[in-house]
DNA sequence: AAGTGGTCTAGACCACTTC
DNA sequence: AAGTGGTCTAGACCACTTC
């Protein structure tokens, strides 16, 4: 079941993008919005909300909301909902040949450090995968992951080449809610260099990244470098 | 006045900060919160939301809303409300002495691809801003930025040395709601190695955006390259 | 079957903008 | 003074989890 406040959002995200609402323009007033969808106005306000969050409108109270003028930004206004890569690196890369190379894959004691951000003890073990993916051939990101065994069980050296993501929601049942995230540039190592069809202390975007489960339990630390010309993060934050 | 929503949630988000609520903790029902505080389910279910955005907490239907075991983040989950640099540099360093060093000051027409992404004619003018960003002293970043003259009249280079966003919002009583982003590793180039007191290809963390006013005009169009190792950047990702 | 979060109604009241 | 968005009530109904 679809809630209506998302129906009504992609009403309006389609009349944004089909340019029946151009830069600039007012659009109806949340009461006439009530009228139109036979709908409650916090249901209206919820649809304007999440198209808010996707930075194409923005709201000024006494007087209106207004589509922005993001006419000149290179496609960054329609990624469809959601912000950034939660969506791991397969779904972003749908459509190019997707393939991986595996330089490690063990279970391990991880460091102190890690541990605790996974929230287990020292003496749980967890999967060390070291892997770097390919789109179209070209290598784009070397991840360094550690998950904790105990409740990701059964993830095989097969699972790598696919997504993990998927094996973690399609075969363990579980529902991930959320990254925590660091942002850094950092400079190739020569391995990672090596491994990435790049030069040495080359530019890499780094993220560290914390992922969650719906039980509020940290699934996975990754530290993920990606080539600086082949990667690039969007966003949108409000003031 | 604060709505009772906003005042509720730092109410929970105080009950987790000092250890009330415990890594792991399952959170009061909706319900007992409506209880608890004399208000409607709705308010409650906002308050939570907000602090679900923050990545706090995490909620299950059918099942509660939990906190997450965020125990050993370094301060990560602590950013308090809003996820990034949308308060600009002055307010990131406070505490910090922040100093400027401007390298180019002047108006000028655009570039057509900017003047584009600013939704401005070619034969508009726009500031033109160069400056370095440093922290106690130590220089963290350099600004490409160009703005239309027409929203922001007025501006002075002493302005410069201050925060710009300070001026937008106090003397030109502009409401700033929000920012696109692009984000980039790239390498320093031999000028920016010297104003930055790096060495040339150095990882800079290259942040584009565009800053938008609550009347959906585009007021910035911002290039910032910050020093790899003297910056980075967080946020929380809802999957 | 009981408990819990998610969506929604039909308003009311208020803060702020516009004229 | 009129118009507009923001918050909030007191519920109802539903989807899902837990037992």
């Amino acid at each position: 079941m679809i809630p209506k406040y998302e129906a009504i959002a992609a009403d309006i995200r389609r009349s944004i993008e089909d340019g029946a609402l151009k830069p600039g323009d007012k659009l109806p007033t949340v009461v006439e919005f009530c009228e139109l969808y036979s709908v409650s106005k916090i249901t209206v306000k919820r649809a304007i909300e999440q198209i808010t969050e996707e930075g194409l409108i923005t709201s000024r109270r006494g007087s209106g909301t207004y589509v922005k003028d993001t006419a000149g930004l290179p496609g960054q206004a329609f990624f469809q909902g959601k912000n950034d890569r939660a969506q791991g690196f397969s779904y972003e890369h749908r459509g190019e040949k997707v393939t991986s190379v595996v330089y490690d894959f063990s279970i391990v004691n991880p460091p102190a450090d890690i541990a605790a951000q996974l929230g287990i003890a020292e003496d749980d073990f967890a999967y060390h995968i070291v892997r770097v993916r390919q789109a179209d051939e070209k290598p784009i990101v070397i991840e360094y992951t550690y998950m904790p065994l105990e409740l990701i069980p059964g993830l095989k050296k097969k699972d790598l080449y696919g997504s993990v993501y998927h094996f973690i929601r399609e075969q363990c049942g579980l529902k991930i809610s959320s990254f925590h995230r660091t942002i850094r540039a950092v400079a190739a190592t020569e391995e990672e260099a090596k491994r990435l069809d790049t030069k040495l202390g080359s530019p890499l975007l780094e993220l560290t990244q914390i992922g969650f489960l719906d039980s509020g339990a940290a699934f996975e630390y990754s530290v993920s470098r990606n080539v600086g010309d082949r990667f690039e993060l969007h966003n949108v934050t409000l003031a």
